[in-house]
DNA sequence: GTTGATGCAAAGCTTTTGCACACCG
DNA sequence: CGGTGTGCAAAAGCTTTGCATCAAC
């Protein structure tokens, strides 16, 4: 199975690392170098990795990173808005460096994930009274191509 | 024997509780106590319960009901399309007997749940080619109405 | 009678926590 | 220096599995 890897905009990702700094600061989190490893292991591989799958990337920069760590890390980037949790299926959580509004078609079937930038003229809907909306999750669940073929 | 509960549409859950049986045999599965018991707890309080939750409730009708046998049910139900999984974020799992399109508003401050119903003109949108959509799951990450008071 | 479902308990996986030490500011 | 962040390991929480027994068809 072929996992999504995109690079989209490298100019954009270096001027993303660039701010990682001052966006920590502003959250109130210092500037560590277990948190700049982290972000670089989702930027460089966009395929949406649990807390493990970046866990076992960051070893391979700092062997020395612990699992607690990278949980603390990631929570960070989310605090600060690097980064985003996605909730997909029972398994793990995945994490997303992508802060454009777009959801995710997922296979159940196999796991895949794609991502769909959301068109700008997307709908707002009315939500619940005095709600204060920060983010859209939206996970397209289906059968991707290969999986869709009846060969059960 | 049915319990009964105080519902909007108290035509369409015991429409729904009397199909019960057919979906699961139309899904391959069997009709069994410990399923209707289920389901019928998924019906009686439509909260977005965890499988813990659930298991919690069931045992009050049937005491003897294990953990094993709550998640093998609800993996029946959602396999039959009589209910759906809903992940929120890093936590348990819930589940939802609402088949109707709708999207969940959360509140990551507090936790709270709000329903609300799709419009029927929701657009499509392409995705990936050769996907096959089964279902939407909308998550829309915020703060309620008491959580965005700015008390800070 | 066959086959799938259940109950129990234990294992597996994901995430959090407590604490001593290190390091940033 | 003070306090946050880290590393380690253990605990806690959620879900699955193995197996003997039981029930549905």
């Amino acid at each position: 199975m072929l996992m999504l890897s995109m690079r989209m905009n490298p100019a954009a990702e270096t001027k993303d690392r660039q701010h990682l700094s001052e966006r920590l600061i502003a959250g109130g989190f210092r500037f560590t170098s277990q948190r700049r490893c982290v972000y670089d292991v989702l930027l460089n591989k966009r395929d949406h990795p649990t807390a493990e799958d970046v866990f076992t990337r960051a070893r391979k920069a700092m062997p020395e990173i612990s699992h607690a760590t990278v949980y603390n890390c990631l929570d960070a980037l989310v605090a600060c808005g690097l980064a985003r949790q996605v909730h997909l299926d029972r398994g793990a959580t995945r994490y997303c460096p992508n802060m454009d509004e777009h959801c995710h078609y997922y296979c159940d079937e196999c796991g895949s994930v794609f991502d769909v930038t959301l068109p700008s003229n997307a709908p707002s809907m009315p939500g619940p009274k005095g709600f204060k909306v920060d983010h859209y999750d939206i996970a397209v669940h289906g059968f991707c191509a290969d999986c869709a073929r009846p060969k059960k």
